[in-house]
DNA sequence: ACTCTGACGATTGTCGACAACTTTCTGTTT
DNA sequence: AAACAGAAAGTTGTCGACAATCGTCAGAGT
């Protein structure tokens, strides 16, 4: 974690790049996430916010409203007079995770079929998904599978859910990171992207929500032990 | 809103009673939730961190973490340099609102079908109702009405889901509170709830998704433009 | 009359310091 | 040796002050 550049001090006259400024925070809180959901900081990592806040050359005021953004976000939980840490991942936890991950998507494959939403962006993510088989990328691969999922719920044109999925996807992000990956298909994964598209397609409701389900079980239940345990 | 009077003064010798002391962002936070969802800040107030200061006679750092908690609980949002302000509410965000509602409510009556829970609470929630109605009570019918329905996500044994509907029941307190009540008959509300148990305890499925979908669509078309718009 | 520039007011953003609380360690007593 | 009391360290909680930013309004120039 290195340090943040653009503290409180006069601007250059050089400086001509920075149309958006976002507050320390929102960077801060940026930062973090992205090193929890990567799993660079495992649940039970201890946040102290004078740690934190030296660390990153800022006061502590930027850091406590940015690891308690995180703890709303359900990553950071706290322990009073302690510190705060990363949320330890009980397997009932993961379960649940994915359990309310089937019942979004379920809701949103009725919702795109009750609307009639065109599913074309889903074609274009399936496309990308199998360009990043063909070039063997892995990162590429989970790209698009993340694309295809959040477009699935932003076609279903529901505000509020998309909302919640974007909270639980970083969830699901930070337990596939802590998860032993490497061992799996990729050709297998992006296969079962398109029959879903086709059978939203075809408006066959039945078969797109059995699939979807399918598909976010198959998901869930791969190698379900292998999440850290941390103490409590 | 009157004044705090937990600041931190030293302690006198007759102060013997504070066993709990949460932290002044959490009261803070209370009472602003309470305020809102009961709609004595109406959408569209702004939340100036100096005047709450000023008025609870705290410093801005408390309120500061108060309002953000409020932000990421929905109820508040940001515009940047110029205050926070109560988020308005428009139609569309009441029927999404509704509509995770629904889903949520007969995802936890499949589980409780699933998972074969004993509904005994529900019972207990529907004779505090029916007593409500006999006192023609109207507070007593809406807590005991809130009470069956966060029991029925309860009893459904899934935190993460519990969790969510604590957040949105929030919001539909507040919506509720913004809307012309009054003219509406306290046994109808109460009788639809005895049908939703009696199906639990039959074990039947149809029935029971069938009745709390009904009852939640009864909830939402009540009078579906009177809530106060504000601008933008 | 219109437009642009500059200053002013209001609000949030950030900082450093101090207070309060909990936990842990250490020394003493039994 | 065990247990208790007290001190000490570490962390969060709160505060007051200053900096940065945005919107507005007045005034000068065209």
């Amino acid at each position: 974690m290195a340090d943040i550049s653009a503290r409180l001090e006069p601007r250059e006259a050089s400086d001509l790049a920075p149309i958006h400024n976002q507050p320390l925070r929102v960077q801060i809180a940026s930062r973090l996430r992205d090193a929890i959901i990567s799993g660079r900081l495992p649940p039970g990592t201890v946040l102290v916010e004078t740690a934190l806040a030296e660390q990153l050359n800022v006061s502590r005021a930027p850091i406590r409203e940015a690891v308690q953004i995180l703890e709303n976000d359900g990553l950071v939980e706290s322990v009073a007079y302690k510190g705060k840490r990363v949320k330890p991942l009980t397997a009932r936890e993961v379960e649940e995770i994915y359990g309310l991950r089937e019942l979004f998507e379920v809701a949103a494959v009725e919702r795109i079929l009750d609307r009639q939403v065109s599913v074309a962006p889903l074609a274009e993510c399936c496309a990308a998904m199998e360009a990043a088989v063909r070039d063997d990328d892995y990162e590429a691969l989970v790209a698009a599978d993340e694309a295809f999922h959040r477009t699935l719920i932003r076609l279903s044109d529901h505000a509020l859910l998309l909302t919640l999925w974007n909270n639980l996807y970083m969830r699901i992000h930070q337990i596939m990171a802590l998860r032993n990956r490497g061992e799996r298909n990729l050709a297998e994964i992006a296969g079962n992207h398109p029959p879903i598209v086709r059978a939203l397609e075809a408006g066959d409701r039945a078969e797109a929500t059995r699939l979807i389900a399918q598909h976010t079980r198959a998901l869930a239940d791969f190698d379900p032990e292998s999440i850290a345990q941390v103490s409590q």
